[in-house]
DNA sequence: ACCTTAAGTAACATTTAATGTTACTCTTTC
DNA sequence: GAAAGAGTAACATTAAATGTTACTTAAGGT
């Protein structure tokens, strides 16, 4: 399948619960989640199940999850890393061949290249916080 | 299929074929940088079709292609943007629901904030050339 | 205790993009 | 005009993401 969307749902739910406690529920349950994300309830609590181990959020069971990390303290990057963040480029699928110089030295200079692309992508997420998100969400311009 | 590899071969078969050219080959071929790669010859030709259609190299039927742009004046970028870019992080695959304000106002909200992490990305691979990665690439200590 | 709700999760199905492969046509060089 | 190799269409294969069903488990309310 081509590109990762997990962090554009995880955004999302996020959002969705943000607004959601902000209107004086306590909890947001995955079918609620699902049902504004247009996807299936097992997607969301999946997904909601590496935001709870890396504590952004806590669930109860019967009842659904809320935020254990405010809004404005909880970054981009956080929620990215919670995901099990991949990789911008990846390198050769298969082993490219081993008496060729360029194949061998290849690697290992594409990995240091590749560190610097995914530390620029890493700071920028860390700017932006699940706030920023909500705000632009919710602008008057979108309403 | 996972993440985007294209980048990888497309660097891959131009140090090979800057490699080549500096040992006094004008032209390289499809078979000879697949084997390096460990890919089929389509492949290559297939992607060395957009890096000519962008004019970083060129072709010669009967006998290969070779650099139209010096080494050190060719970026990652410029690469990247010949093979056509993907997006680092992709929107909803499925429109999220119409009747929710989340839903309806997280579109602009995130494509403004991705469009920030794909410019980080291209600032970051025009730093680099592939003289650079040519240079890393065959350095002693990958001997 | 019992019932309801909803998370947690395994197992399987489906979809889709990337990659691999075959086979053929078209140029260029010799 | 024969050989080499790019250009490209068409199809096969692979593998990751996503969707779905069905079940187990924990918590709260009655």
């Amino acid at each position: 399948m081509g590109a990762n969307s997990k962090l554009t749902i995880a955004i999302h739910a996020l959002v969705w619960a943000a607004l959601n406690e902000r209107q004086g529920s306590t909890y947001s349950t995955s079918e609620e989640i699902a049902n504004s994300i247009k996807t299936n309830p097992v997607v969301v609590r999946r997904m909601m199940s590496d935001l709870t181990k890396a504590g952004l959020i806590e669930s109860r069971r019967g009842a659904g999850w809320r935020l254990s990390v405010p809004a404005e303290k909880m970054t981009l990057w956080d929620i990215n890393l919670a995901l099990g963040p991949e990789e911008t480029f990846a390198l050769h699928r298969n082993e490219p061949s081993a008496t060729c110089p360029v194949a061998r030295g290849i690697r290992p200079a594409l990995r240091s290249t590749f560190a610097r692309v995914d530390e620029v992508v890493r700071q920028e997420l860390a700017r932006t916080t699940l706030a920023d998100v909500f705000d632009e969400t919710l602008s008057p311009s979108q309403n």
